[in-house]
DNA sequence: ACTTGGCACTCAGGACCCAGGAGTGCCAGG
DNA sequence: CCTGGCACTCCTGGGTCCTGAGTGCCAAGT
């Protein structure tokens, strides 16, 4: 249905049309890229395309731009992924080393990916649910209150106040402490809940509405409240023109952490860089935008999402490569750390 | 020099600039305010605060515009601070009533501050200088890794990592804890650095090296790293028509952490709000915004900064209104907390 | 000494027209 | 199935004209 030629074709429009923005017509296909044959023919081959609903034409008499299938097919079929050039990869590197901590990791993720891509970069926290404790500190705050931290091996740290019912004195929360480090200690967040339930048999009776408190914040904050954050960095790359309707909505939908969530979590399974091109993502206000992104994380688990947000006419093989090589760096990071 | 009429006439063509953005002509001025003059006179009355540079026209036979100068002396004399409405005031504390810890009340903040204003919100975090610590806590990675955490009575917490010259024990991370505790709890930030300096006597000889990589990283961290990070919301309310030149140098500008810091530092000090118009910021790109600026904290200490970023065209009364009040409740949740 | 009405002047912005050019679809011939 | 030719479309940019809002100035009025 579609020979080797339409799809030549069909690529050579996207890519044109990615560097130029502009509607891309027969004649200045064949001797950009050196297709050998006439005008004419490319005209069919594009009135073949049209008609399948890869590209279109704005106007009558304009070149052809490519559809969201058409995207969705080039980066399928006819693109792969582009690896980063070695001045790239130094430039990771560099910018990644010597983060202090998770969120300058973080950080720098996002700062990296933006200026790598010249798109919106869009990096989420690593998950809480997929890491491990590694410590529960309680510290007074007054006799009634205690601030709780939770510290991950992922280096991440949540802390919560916790209001209690009645007055707690130092020995109480150091041997609430101790409970909470011997039976949390090494714990799969995921887990903790079920855990945490077996926990008031092991505090003095007397203890035990104190400790409910803390124990229902813990599970609070770690389970209930997955509050996996995401940062957004690059807003500037977003370029006027792109944007029929106004950068407004883009900028709106991209500070709402929840739409970004989703977003990011519609996109496939770890490992692979999947790419949502246009309408094809949910979110209205992203219609025009394409979402490139891959999970991260230690070892062989993904812990979570990172990805570029850019218009539909975006070079999804550089996008693409990049994405990934920053996704593994990051990853490295936060296994040696 | 400038009569009271004039005066008058100045705060009109700024109040009516800021709410239809179009260039305000004689005409109009008198009928759209009670002026019971003519417009000829009025157009006497603009002659002469133009040639003072308050205001000037786009083109010739346009209607005028104020200048930054103009904005000046209109906040300075000519307009006080608008309180909120009881609704405005009571949407306030329903939003930051609730908030879980700190990030939670400086992202909340920054949301309400640009829902209520329908400007850009910048939040400045809890300055760690000026707050005490709390509690450190050293949580071991691996034999030669520390996690190194630490806990301020502003609720802010900090994370490090450390790489120790040898292994460390369990014990003798409790001793270095205690040690730790002991003399840091209570301390201001800001004098650490000299308690610090006098605590490799009190451990013992042998824990020496370990224990000063975790002093100096300490010190590191509370006093040459000023990460006073800004966080920015609302970027969706800036609207193309009042950017000629473009929102990228502003968002480019907003994403710079320096850059922010160094605009709402320059601005006055606690207690009062502060605006910075046009021109009158150093930061190149943002020189057709204004800032309207105040600080806030517990009690009578100023412990950060908060303001709204728009167009010099913005209502600046309500704007100022709208950031002492935020400032004030959010002083009031941190003394709670 | 101000204020006012009158008047001529300026100029941005919209409507309109026109020509140029890029691109197309179609067709007949190789 | 490819190709050159041809008529057609229609977007784009430039030029012209007109209108309306707004101005500055001046002479007369209070």
């Amino acid at each position: 249905m579609l020979d080797d030629r339409k799809l030549a074709v069909l690529r050579a429009i996207v890519e044109d049309f990615v560097s130029t923005n502009e509607p891309v017509g027969s004649k200045s296909l064949v001797d950009r890229h050196n297709l050998d044959v006439s005008p004419a023919t490319i005209r069919n081959d594009m009135a073949v395309l049209e008609e399948q609903g890869f590209i279109v034409q704005p106007h009558t008499s304009a070149g052809r731009i490519p559809t969201d299938q058409g995207y969705r097919l080039f980066v399928d079929k006819l693109s792969g992924i582009k690896p980063l050039s070695s001045a790239e990869r130094r430039a990771i590197e560099t910018f990644l080393i010597g983060a202090y901590d998770l969120d300058d990791v973080v950080m720098r993720t996002v700062r990296l990916l933006a200026q790598l891509t010249r798109q919106v970069a869009v990096v989420q926290y690593p998950s809480l649910t997929k890491s491990a404790v590694r410590h529960v500190e309680l510290v007074p705050l007054t006799d009634k209150r205690l601030l709780l931290v939770l510290i991950t091996d992922t280096g991440r740290v949540e802390q919560r106040t916790v209001d209690l019912p009645g007055p707690i004195g130092e020995e109480s929360i150091t041997q609430l402490r101790a409970v909470l480090n011997a039976c949390l200690d090494g714990r799969k967040l995921s887990d903790v809940a079920s855990v945490v339930a077996e926990l008031p048999e092991r505090v003095t009776p007397v203890e035990r509405p104190n400790a409910a408190a803390v124990f229902s914040v813990i599970v609070e904050t770690l389970v209930e409240r997955h509050e996996e954050r995401v940062i957004v960095g690059g807003a500037a790359n977003l370029t006027p023109a792109d944007f029929s309707r106004g950068l407004r909505e883009v900028l709106e939908a991209l500070e709402e952490q929840v739409v970004l969530m989703r977003l990011l979590g519609e996109s496939g399974d770890h490992a692979t860089v999947t790419v949502l091109i246009g309408s094809e993502n949910e979110v209205q206000g992203l219609r025009n935008t394409s979402l490139v992104a891959t999970g991260y994380g230690t070892g062989d688990q993904s812990l979570a999402r990172l990805g570029v947000l850019g218009p539909t006419r975006m070079d999804y093989p550089t996008a693409m490569g990049a994405v990934r090589a920053v996704a593994r760096y990051v990853g490295q990071i936060l296994a040696e750390s």
